[in-house]
DNA sequence: TGTACATATGAACATATAGACATATGTTGG
DNA sequence: CCAACATATGTCTATATGTTCATATGTACA
């Protein structure tokens, strides 16, 4: 029951035997470092919410205070301002203060290009 | 207490004072449906998994079939093959069976494309 | 047909998180 | 300083989800 693969080099015990070592090896040195995955984890998984999206899809027409943004999505004003807390985070939407009032936007047109390329993976998708 | 606030419309009954009414009316009109909400979130959250970006990364980078996925990555055969199920369900990567294995990659320059938007704006984001 | 391998799926558990509620912070005007 | 308003934040709970373990499906070959 024991030490039939050892045709193969003795690398570490492993349970799966289709591997392409070549191939796997060669594409190892490409792979993104940790930190990134973890970013861009982080960058798509913000944008992953139907509140936060919804929100993005309104500040990519205009600027919008934070009550605004509540009364034109009929969200109430807990959850708008910590899904803003949210976006600012991980830096997609920035704000200005006037007053009492702070205004929230897109953070750059880079944020904008990448909404707009999910809207349209979304749209070619009914074809 | 009350009957304050009627010297705007009889709207229904909103805590909110400092609402834009002109501004929001307008731009309600241009919000994207609740069906493109769902399915924008669902892309996005598809993607904002460390896991999943991992795969995404090495798919972007060659094809591969599920157990050359596990062994790269260094994961399970199971976790392995359940994200690759959410990232087919998503029409994020596509398949093809060559005996017993199935080869998976991205399912066009599409996806590519939105990966690459994502990995751009971490990247903007060290400087 | 039966065995071995590659992949897929089902169930269960631990963790993460969106929103409600209450409250704190920050700003303006008196 | 105090009151009123706009926004932010802490806590809690219900729900969603990633992984593991066990098992099922599918394919090739003897």
């Amino acid at each position: 029951m024991a030490g039939k693969k050892e045709e193969f080099e003795n690398n570490p015990v492993c349970e799966i035997l289709c591997v392409h070592t070549d191939l796997i090896e060669s594409v190892r040195e490409t792979l993104i470092p940790g930190g990134q995955v973890h970013q861009l984890a982080e960058l798509f998984k913000t944008l992953g919410d139907p509140t936060r999206v919804r929100i993005m899809d309104a500040l990519a027409k205009n600027e919008f205070c934070v009550c605004d943004l509540a009364e034109l999505l009929e969200l109430s004003q807990s959850a708008t301002s910590h899904q803003l807390r949210v976006l600012r985070s991980n830096d997609l939407v920035k704000y200005r203060r006037e007053g009492k009032m702070v205004y929230y936007s897109l953070d750059d047109e880079h944020v904008l290009a990448l909404y707009r390329e999910g809207l349209e993976h979304i749209s070619e998708g009914r074809g």
